[in-house]
RNA sequence: GGAUGGAUUCCCGAGUGGCCAAAGGGGGCAGACUGUAAAUCUGUUAGCAACGCUUUCGAAGGUUCGAAUCCUUCUCCAUCCA
């Protein structure tokens, strides 16, 4: 099996310019393929996780990747999906986060030895020529063409400016710098992605007369059709900073039963057989089998494998035997106590449970909250300062959100 | 440049002088049920030293005992005309 019908058999590939001839390309080893990422935060999500691992899964069997840092492009603001303008970032944030980026990758790919490159496309477009431009690209694309693309029609009710409406021509001239310059000959993207990426290969067949290819990944959605990888509105973030490992193995744990077989074939590089098997586990209680191995499996990837044993050892402690073992914890300082004691509500706030305590008295009252496993049912009930050392107080707010909470 | 319509809480969307911290829906959170799932039902969803107080209806001023609602200026958006 050649790693194409791998990724079509795992359900990762969603349209492709020419089958044929990128099955044969990426078979061989032979394409140089890039995944853009616009850095409109300082750390890459779950979202990007996807990518990532499509890019090892290609580099793997002897293709070159180049990871594409949107430098330049996220100056402009990608329209697609979005119903509403994107939020303009100014240079130093974009070059702040783009070195967080590289950062985050290097775990991922291996970048030695020129098996794969990283650039930025700050480094051609900023230099751009308007007039050049516009005569030597913009002569390519017709906006009557450009309007028919799904990512524009979504915004013509809502408005679109024409700093957005640029952004096609600018990814596309992308390819087409990077076909020139590093014989980059296919590119990967998100499905939403599709109409930018054709821009690519057009620009390259107008101007130079080659075959370029495009293919795009499968989103990874929800039964519910809503792209994964966001609780709430927030990202599932990469940084452990900014999502714990704990929360990230949380994250997979608990997604939809229908949803746990296509995660595991889309994200995890476990064996497609083994994977297949697990198939037969939906609707029984063995389901929360493959969800453990999901949550393990991603959680081991993205902070290796000491945090992901970590993750799930609480886990199974809080959910079956209540074991404050590995538990996420947090640290008062004296500072917190007011005379030697705090109380409940300060306790949620400042661990990060609840993000006011009026929330926190609401969840008190309506009995979501418990320390050491007994329920407060008031949200004046204070704790002194004695309770809080040794292995300290574990205090649930809900079934899931927890922390111990120790005195420093 | 001209005409018209619009901006409301996390999102959509009612509200057109006091009964408005603002209907309804979605989403979120919590409770029940469960398998750390889904579906369903219930409660809750601006903040706070909480039978009260403070901030919030695009921004800044003004009228009024009282403004999301009326007036003025400004910003942004949509539609049509150039």
């Amino acid at each position: 099996m050649g790693i194409y019908e791998e990724l079509v058999r795992r359900g990762l590939i969603a349209q492709v310019t020419d089958e044929a001839q990128i099955r044969e390309l990426i078979n061989a080893g032979k394409a140089t393929f890039y995944i853009g990422f616009d850095c409109t935060a300082d750390s890459l999500t779950a979202g990007h996780f996807m990518a990532l691992t499509l890019m090892k899964r290609l580099q793997e069997a002897g293709n070159k990747p180049i990871a594409l840092i949107g430098g330049g492009t996220t100056m402009i603001g990608d329209p697609s999906g979005r119903t509403d303008m994107r939020k303009m970032l100014t240079r130093e944030d974009i070059d702040h986060n783009a070195a967080c980026f590289k950062k985050q990758m290097e775990n991922f790919i291996d970048f030695s030895d020129g098996k794969a490159l990283m650039l930025n496309n700050a480094d051609w477009l900023m230099n751009l020529n308007y007039i050049e431009l516009l005569r030597e690209v913009g002569a390519c694309f017709s906006v009557n063409n450009m309007l028919r693309a799904e990512c524009y029609k979504q915004r013509m009710e809502k408005g679109l400016s024409f700093l957005e409406f640029n952004y096609m021509i600018m990814q596309s001239y992308d390819f087409y710098y990077m076909f020139q310059h590093y014989n980059c000959n296919l590119e990967f993207g998100g499905d939403d992605q599709w109409s930018n990426m054709l821009g690519g290969t057009e620009l390259i067949r107008r101007k130079l007369g080659k075959d370029a290819h495009a293919m795009t990944i499968t989103l990874l959605t929800d039964s519910n059709g809503k792209k994964m990888g966001k609780t709430a509105g927030n990202a599932v973030w990469l940084d452990p900073n900014k999502t714990s490992p704990f929360d990230f193995y949380q994250y997979w744990r608990n997604v939809d039963d229908a949803d746990v077989i296509k995660c595991l074939k889309m994200l995890t590089f476990l064996p497609i057989e083994e994977i297949e098997a697990m198939e037969s586990w939906q609707g029984t209680g063995r389901i929360n089998e493959a969800k453990e191995i999901l949550g393990f499996e991603l959680t081991k990837m993205v902070h290796g494998e000491e945090e992901a044993r970590k993750a799930q050892d609480a886990a199974r402690a809080l959910f079956t035997s209540g074991n404050a073992a590995n538990m996420p914890t947090f640290e008062l300082t004296s500072e917190d106590l007011t005379d030697g004691s705090i109380d409940i509500l300060s306790i949620l706030v400042k661990a990060g449970l609840c993000p006011s305590r009026s929330d926190a008295r609401t969840n008190v009252q309506q009995g979501g909250v418990t320390v050491n496993d007994e329920k407060v049912t008031d949200f004046k009930a204070v704790f002194a300062a004695d309770t809080l050392s040794g292995d300290g107080l574990v205090v649930k707010k809900g079934k899931k959100n927890f922390k111990r909470v120790v005195l420093k």
